[in-house]
DNA sequence: GTGGTCTAGACCACA
DNA sequence: GTGGTCTAGACCACA
């Protein structure tokens, strides 16, 4: 877990963000238990407020569960894993959208995308 | 040109957003005169400055001159259609990237979104 | 005589510098008689007050004398091409002094001058 | 941290310039923490908003990053410091060029400039 | 406490 | 009239 202090994001933000990406990609499994929020305030030498406030808004996503006394675990995500391919294609459709309208037709950018994909593997 | 106060980004970004794309897609033109900071501000009863401060940033961008005691003017934005046609194709490979992480693969995402395309375009 | 409206400058500058490159280059001799305010301004579409400014200034600058009812015309230069000369000399030894205080020797700076001056030449 | 009133250029580009200065000579260095917006503010006299517009341009070019309740910080130049040297370089052969337009050649340049710096260095 | 955004209103340079 | 800078002071998000 790596905080970015020249990112101009709010530290719990990217906290949420990179426990989301640990959980969807399944490098955090279901019921796996968080750092708890001392141990990981101490660890990237943040204020305790600010890790509680992460791990709020994650229980609030949907992302984990608290039990008191015990810790904060991982939900079980289908549901977030549906929902966040479902906005990926929302994201990638108001692009083609725009690009469309500064006159990029979709199969330029398909191509353009295409070669853009493979460099990127080829790297 | 509309404002929402709702909306949690500040109102001079909406503004710098809305002339962005009304340049890009051709609504306005090369030289083409953009409202006076004070007309605008009144119109969208926010304050001079906020108007001041959006039109600064969008100079800077290099989508519009301004020239004291005459107003502020459309660039051509050859160079900025370029550039914003090459972010959308870093965007959208960060997104089937992403996809790849979380289990889709190129293939199956690439007929969603045909799919997802085509349910717009019948709307 | 062009004017860059995209420039930042206001106009009245841009009048001046250029008549002052004029004159200090030779490119406009001694007595030699400048536009009139009202057909300069024409040919800018300036207004004729912006224009009155420029002359006014290139005459407190002692670049041109005017005659009531006749017009404008240079001065002779002598002076204010030495003092252009010593000003040049100036602006590159602070130029220098700058580029050591952020840790470039005078002759590693001489070198890349040069190397510039070469390119240059060689366009 | 001197502000000139009299002088004509906005106070807010009198800060960006100090600080710019400060960074690029190693005065302040990487991380170190530039004064809150408003102790600043009071320590010069000025609004707390100038002292912010500074600090964003400063931002923007890349010389400091901003944290949300922590303060402001100096980025790592090496990059700003390459190009400020081929900027001061770019202004070397601009004003050699100017030079040559009115009748100094590169030699006679080369030796006056020589002269000034010992007589500055005598100083 | 600290930065970010905004309103209200002033004054200046420029055309 | 038009843009540019500035002061005074408020309120919010974040740590």
């Amino acid at each position: 877990m790596l905080i970015d202090y020249k990112d101009s994001r709010p530290i719990y933000e990217q906290i949420v963000e990179q426990y989301k990406k640990l959980i969807l990609t399944g490098a955090m499994v279901h019921d796996e238990r968080l750092p708890s929020v001392r141990n990981l305030a101490m660890e990237l030498s943040a204020n305790p407020n600010t890790v509680q406030r992460a791990y709020t808004e994650l229980e609030r996503q949907g992302f984990l569960y608290s039990v008191k006394g015990r810790g904060n675990f991982v939900c079980n995500t289908d549901f977030q894993l549906k929902a966040r391919r479902d906005e990926i294609i929302q994201e990638i459709v108001a692009l083609i959208k725009e690009a469309a309208e500064i006159g990029v037709d979709s199969e330029e950018l398909h191509g353009l995308v295409t070669q853009a994909v493979q460099k990127e593997g080829a790297l």
